[in-house]
DNA sequence: TGCTCTCTCCACCGATCGGTGGATGGCGGG
DNA sequence: CCCGCCATCCACCGATCGGTGGAGAGAGCA
C-alpha cells in the first residue's frame, strides 16, 4: 500500500510545521505540500493531487469554506478534513455541507489526527465529539407537541399540493372544517399563510424531508 | 472520581458477558448490571441509575429502540450508547433521534468502545464512521442547481410568508413578474401551488431549516 | 360538574393566487 | 449568428384562500 499523500492549509506557520512534522513522522503518510491560504491550496491541490487535504477553516483571503467549494466545483477528488480550533463555531455545518469528509479539532489526540487521516483517505467520515453533537442535534429535536394529530394531517395534505377541498375529501371532512384547521394552524405557527405554514413546519421538525433512501 | 456505571443490554449471553468483562477489567468502570430486552432494560435502569446503558437494538420482546424511547419518556437521565452489529440498518437514524448519545459498532476496537462509553457518561457524542457518514448525508447532498438564483430568491420570500406583492417590493421587481417565477418554479418542481412548491424545495434541501442557534 | 381542547360544520366576502398567452432585452454556448 | 435560458413586464379571469363569527359534540381532567 502506498502512502497516504497530504496537502497541509493552514495559515499558521507554526501549525503547518506542527502537522507536518507529526504526520511525515508517521508510517502511511506523505506530505506532499503546503498553503497558507485557500487560494494557494486550490492551486496546489490542482497540481499535487494530494488524497487527503488538512484544512483550517479561518484564514485570510480564500477561507476553508471556499476553497472547500471551489474543489467541489473544480471535481477535484481529494478528501477534505477539516481541522480547526474551535468546534462550535458556524462553520462547522456549511463546510460538512460543501463537502467536508470530517471535522476534527486541532487539539484532538495526536492518535486520532492520524486515524482521522487513515479515515478520511478511505473515504470514511470521521468527527469530534462537538462536531457529532452539532450534527445529531439537527436530527434529534423531539417534535414539540404543538399541532394536534389532525391539523398535522392537514398540513401534510396541504403541503402535498392539495387544495382546501382536496384535502377534505381525503380526510372525509368539509372543506369547511379544513379551512378551521389551517387557521388554527397559522395561530399555533404564527403565520398566515398555507406556504409559511409548510416552511415554519419544516423548521420546527413538524415535517420532515423525505429520507431518500439508499442502495 | 467515581467509576462510570454501566448498564449492558443485549440478547445475547455471549455479548453481554464479553461487554461485562472487558468493562470490569477497565479502570473506571462498573457494570451495575445486564438485562436481555428492553423491558427490563428500563427497568432496571429506573432501579440502578447508571451513568451509561451500552444498548443493543434487535432485540425480541421490546427492542433498543423502544426501550429508548421509553426513558426518555421517563426522564430517566441515563445516557444510552448504542452499541450494534451493523451500522448501515435502517435503525440508526431513529435510534438517534429517540435520544440515544452514540452509536458505535459491537466490532469496534477495544479501546474505541472504552473511548465512547468515557465520552457518552460525559454527555458526549461518539458515532462511528457509518453513522457519521450517515448523518452527514443527512445534511450534505449538494442542491442541484435547478432553481435559478432569482427563482430561489422569490421561493424563499414566499416561504417566508409574503404575499407576490410584497415579495415584489422586497425584490423592487413587478407583482407579474414573481408570478412568473412562481410559475417557472412549479414547472420545475411538478407541482402547482406555492405551498407544495416549499415543500418540495425542502425535500430537495434548496431550502435548509434555520439552525436555532445555541449558547 | 364544570372546564378546556379538539374536531366538526356553516355562510359570506374581499384578497390573493394560478393560468393563459403573450412581449422584451441580455447573456452565453454552439 | 441563432438558440436557449434568464429576468423582466403586461392584462385578464376564474378558482382558491384567508378571515370573521359563529356553533355543537365528544374526550379528558379536576
Amino acid at each position: 500500500m502506498t502512502s497516504i499523500r497530504l496537502l497541509i492549509v493552514d495559515d499558521h506557520p507554526v501549525v503547518r510545521d506542527g502537522l507536518s512534522s507529526m504526520f511525515a513522522s508517521a508510517p502511511g503518510f506523505e506530505v506532499v505540500g503546503e498553503a497558507a491560504d485557500g487560494a494557494a491550496a486550490v492551486r496546489l491541490a490542482r497540481e499535487l493531487r494530494p488524497d487527503v487535504i488538512l484544512m483550517d477553516l479561518r484564514m485570510p483571503g480564500m477561507d476553508g469554506l471556499a476553497a472547500i467549494t471551489e474543489l467541489a466545483r473544480l471535481g477535484i477528488g481529494a478528501r477534505v478534513l477539516v481541522l480547526t480550533t474551535y468546534g462550535n463555531d458556524s462553520h462547522v455545518l456549511p463546510a460538512i455541507e460543501a463537502g467536508a469528509t470530517g471535522y476534527l479539532l486541532k487539539d484532538s489526540p495526536r492518535e486520532e489526527l492520524l486515524r482521522g487521516a487513515r479515515a478520511a483517505a478511505k473515504g470514511e467520515s470521521v468527527l469530534s465529539p462537538s462536531v457529532a453533537a452539532k450534527l445529531m442535534n439537527r436530527v434529534k429535536t423531539p417534535a414539540p407537541q404543538l399541532l394536534s394529530r389532525r391539523e398535522l394531517e392537514v398540513l401534510e395534505l396541504v403541503a402535498a399540493g392539495n387544495t382546501n377541498r382536496e384535502a377534505a375529501a381525503r380526510l372525509f371532512i368539509t372543506e369547511a372544517t379544513v379551512k378551521s384547521h389551517l387557521l388554527n394552524i397559522y395561530a399555533k405557527l404564527g403565520v398566515s399563510d398555507r406556504a409559511a405554514a409548510v416552511a415554519e413546519a419544516f423548521n420546527r421538525r413538524l415535517l420532515t424531508p423525505e429520507t431518500p433512501e439508499p442502495s
